[in-house]
DNA sequence: TGGTAATAGTTGAAAATGTAACTAACAACC
DNA sequence: GGTTGTTAGTTACATTTTCAACTATTACCA
């Protein structure tokens, strides 16, 4: 098994943002999992919720990059577990405003203080200067 | 919708990982789903049999951080593509070597090409500083 | 108006993934 | 040599995700 062709899949970023991603939500997928049997598309829309306070859907689709079956599942999961509420727009009865009921805020912020510390972890294997160029650059690669 | 916590998702490693990942992985995808059919875990294994020439479903595993049974259907739908051979080992018959055909090594030649051609695409948007520090840093935090 | 198009969100069926149990082959130890 | 343990890989079943079709509401425009 030693290395034929001269295409570096280690040089290949859809490649190497996806082994990182997959690597670095493991870990914090235990937490979320473990603690409160939350799915990643879950943990994502509480986060959101938790930062904007009051969305739609829609919004979390646009901030999250996510399908729109995808949150709406989310959403309801959270929903039965208590953990959001949802209001229709008077205006407009098509929109529903989602927000965090305060059972869901508790566990926010639970899991916030864990992500903090899991980001610490991470960031350990980093010098400051490649935290700053990282989160810039990924931020750059996140807008289509 | 406005931003009230003072946490910001923008900095946590693991979604802005992921929500890149997912963007630069997308258009690459609308390639390999187009052109043949494919999922990620296939291209990914079709790509470490063309560069490594010959490897064990094990050795994939190890390399791309899969699943084993990932691997094994992947490589069970690569099979019935007639893109690769198995070959069970003589000395240990629990072992398949996989190696491409040479359909298969057309594929890949083709999706190689491709895979270049984006990843200059993403890499317009960095500079070649940033870009270095990216590869060894997502070298990096893809170690476990 | 009324009729068509567009938008927010949901649902059902099909496809893909994850988990755990399984088979087959080998290793190790007594 | 026979029992037990390990390893490579597959399979079955449950859970998630994807895709397309659907409902309900609003927008557009002749």
């Amino acid at each position: 098994m030693t290395q034929k062709d001269d295409f570096d899949l280690r040089e290949f970023l859809p490649y190497l943002l996806n082994q990182a991603a997959e690597i670095s939500s493991q870990s914090f997928q235990r937490i979320y999992k473990g603690r409160y049997g939350m799915l990643r598309t879950e943990w994502r829309v509480l986060f959101h919720l938790a930062i904007f306070e009051r969305m739609t859907a829609k919004d979390i689709c646009e901030k999250a990059i996510m399908h729109k079956t995808k949150v709406s599942r989310a959403v309801q999961r959270l929903e039965q577990r208590r953990y959001l509420q949802r209001k229709p727009d008077e205006k407009d009865r098509r929109h529903e405003w989602l927000t965090l009921t305060s059972q869901g805020r508790a566990v926010y912020e639970d899991l916030r203080a864990h992500a903090r510390q899991h980001d610490q972890v991470l960031m350990q294997k980093l010098s400051t200067e490649e935290i700053t160029v990282l989160r810039r650059v990924l931020n750059a690669l996140s807008r289509p």
